[in-house]
DNA sequence: CTTCGAACTTATCATTTGTCAAGTGGATCC
DNA sequence: GGATCCACTTGACAAATGATAAGTTCGAAG
């Protein structure tokens, strides 16, 4: 875990990684399980060691996947945990997983006493929003058919771990309409 | 500036915002002067205190407007500040700006001076990512007429300054379609 | 092994949005 | 004042996607 934030973040000296490694906690949860509910408070930061998780929000009745996430990575419900407000957003295991969780306001303790930690935080919302940004172009750009290619040639490893459903969802298209091209493409 | 910056990101000491200020320069724009071209390297942090700016990248020869800011704003191309790439964003005025502008590598430089200026860096990402990624849910709920009514809803400031071809393709519509959902809107 | 349920596919038809082409209106420049 | 340009609108048709319903496959539970 220390590896995989240096490479986002840059070196991180070893007293405040040890500062930051006191505070984690390992946790295990099992496929299917919901670690965070809808209008749940956020206030965990989870660094996944294993597993693969998702996020999705409600919408009329059906639930549309914003986000996928594969071990290792670190994610939250920004929103949430910044205001203390509910979370819109479930996050829910598609695979046994392994985390260590970090609480909030430990969180918010350690930026006071570490710059470098301050800088993960910093440098982590800046790789958050490039890549929230890279998405909404994706829609902008391309229509369904490319978006779905987009993530088959970018992003492999998602179409092997998750369902067609849920990437259906994420790429805005219905489940039907994303059978139909996947069938095109295959005739072409 | 300074208030508007500590509303985003809390109280800043003088001493640090002393430092800040040293390294602003002011400078202005005319309508329809490009600030960044495409391709070029982006190596300002704009903070426009007045005018309106728009952010647009190029897909298959048709212009994308990706972004619209209204002073007071700050701003950057993050992806091209941060990596030193080419940017793949334009940036035009759209009406007489005034701007501070903050040159990236000083930045750097000041975040190794001040964790307050490192917190102004975390807090101004965090808020960029949660825009970011409430546009993106607008895509995944609304339809074209939800997304034109949500803009005029929660964003009238930007109906007012910019051009309906602008907000079309910001919403990922093309003008005709715009100009056939605002009649539709008007009859019901 | 068998049963069951959920994911996935397929088909048909309706709706939304895009494309292309033409027209209108207002601002600017000479 | 007239010419011109550009944003905006409108119309007709084509293409993409959604909605509904039914069929198929596959893996998990008993």
């Amino acid at each position: 875990m220390r590896n995989y934030i240096e490479q986002i973040t840059g070196k991180l000296p070893d007293a405040d990684w040890e500062l930051y490694q006191q505070q984690l906690k390992v946790t295990q949860a099992k496929k299917g399980q919901i670690i965070l509910g809808f209008n749940k408070r956020c206030e965990t930061i989870w660094h996944m060691t294993k597993g693969a998780v998702r996020k999705l929000e409600i919408d009329g009745g059906t639930e549309k996947t914003t986000h996928f996430y594969v071990a290792p990575k670190i994610f939250t419900v920004l929103h949430s945990a910044l205001t203390g407000g509910p979370s819109d957003l479930s996050i829910i295991c598609e695979e046994d997983c392994e985390f260590l969780t970090l609480d909030i306001h430990q969180l918010q303790g350690l930026y006071e006493r570490s710059k470098y930690i301050e800088r993960v935080g910093r440098r982590m919302a800046e790789e958050e929003f490039i890549q929230e940004f890279s998405i909404r172009r994706m829609f902008l750009k391309l229509d369904a058919l490319q978006r779905y290619e987009y993530m088959e040639r970018e992003h492999p490893e998602i179409l092997k771990r998750f369902q067609l459903k849920d990437i259906a969802t994420f790429l805005g298209i219905t489940p039907e309409t994303l059978s139909r091209l996947r069938k095109l493409r295959l005739s072409v």
